[in-house]
DNA sequence: CCTTGAACCTCTAGTCACTGGAGGTCCTAT
DNA sequence: ATAGGACCTCCAGTGACTAGAGGTTCAAGG
């Protein structure tokens, strides 16, 4: 049984944002002690772990939520599923795109840089034409 | 020369957003008209496009006031440059190794779900692995 | 040239996703 | 038994927008 500073070092959030993503039913309230301490499991762990990764790929809480209510709920219509997955995998695959642009970019920079001289930096114009897949942040169409 | 309204549609953002971009520094302020009205030319165009790209991606308006200082100043300390663009591929490379494992594992959802059964969704678990990154959401170091 | 209405302006307030602090309680190691 | 670190709730503040009120400007049609 974890308690939420664990969750929290493990998971490298901040205790505060567990509890709230428990406020706002991102994550299930847990269990508590006699005293009223918060007590997690392996679970809860790995969902939140998820949650924090998904965040820093820049997903949208609504479209995390929709991610983890296809793994809470295995038995949901397989078209449901199947719209919710297509449309994260292109979300997914657009931000593929722009972050191998930007990859590609920076590690020609620095190989240059070795070099001793940066003829100029083009990280601006590298993602100019990999967009197509903008303002996805909303996730509860 | 464009208004502000043809660069929010040509960046799918919001004109308030563009105005906030100026108001805290990271859009330069642009040429009025007599009337007051706000005209940018395609550089402005190329860094709000970039923004909002990097925005999608996760990186905070701290990362990316560095990618885009990157190219401000080529003339740059070389060694500076280099610590920043090594860095930022780090963060870059961390997130595209997250993505491809979310990628895999939506598209075998979505194979498994066109054979009509879809035995359970490993999203969760998937991004269990190919963390070491967190919270480099300050970019100011 | 004049109108008219869509697009622009500033300013303020609200939202989402956290983050920090005050003031107090619990738990565990000595 | 107790000290002090971790936990609790509640509330206020931050970063990054987003929406609305109330008023001005611009450009296309008459």
């Amino acid at each position: 049984m974890l308690s939420i500073g664990t969750m929290a070092k493990r998971t490298g959030s901040k205790v505060q944002t567990i509890r709230y993503y428990e406020e706002i039913g991102l994550m299930p309230a847990p269990e508590r002690t006699e005293g009223g301490q918060r007590r997690y499991d392996q679970a809860a762990l790995d969902r939140l772990s998820f949650i924090r990764h998904a965040r820093d790929l820049g997903f949208s809480l609504g479209a995390i939520r929709e991610l983890i209510d296809l793994s809470d709920t295995p038995d949901h219509a397989c078209a449901h599923i199947d719209a919710i997955a297509h449309k994260q995998l292109k979300a997914v695959e657009a931000k593929l795109r722009r972050l191998r642009a930007l990859q590609t970019e920076l590690k020609r920079m620095i190989s240059e840089c070795s070099g001793g001289t940066v003829a100029e930096c083009r990280v601006l114009e590298v993602l100019r034409d990999h967009g197509e897949c903008l303002s996805d942040h909303s996730a509860e169409a």
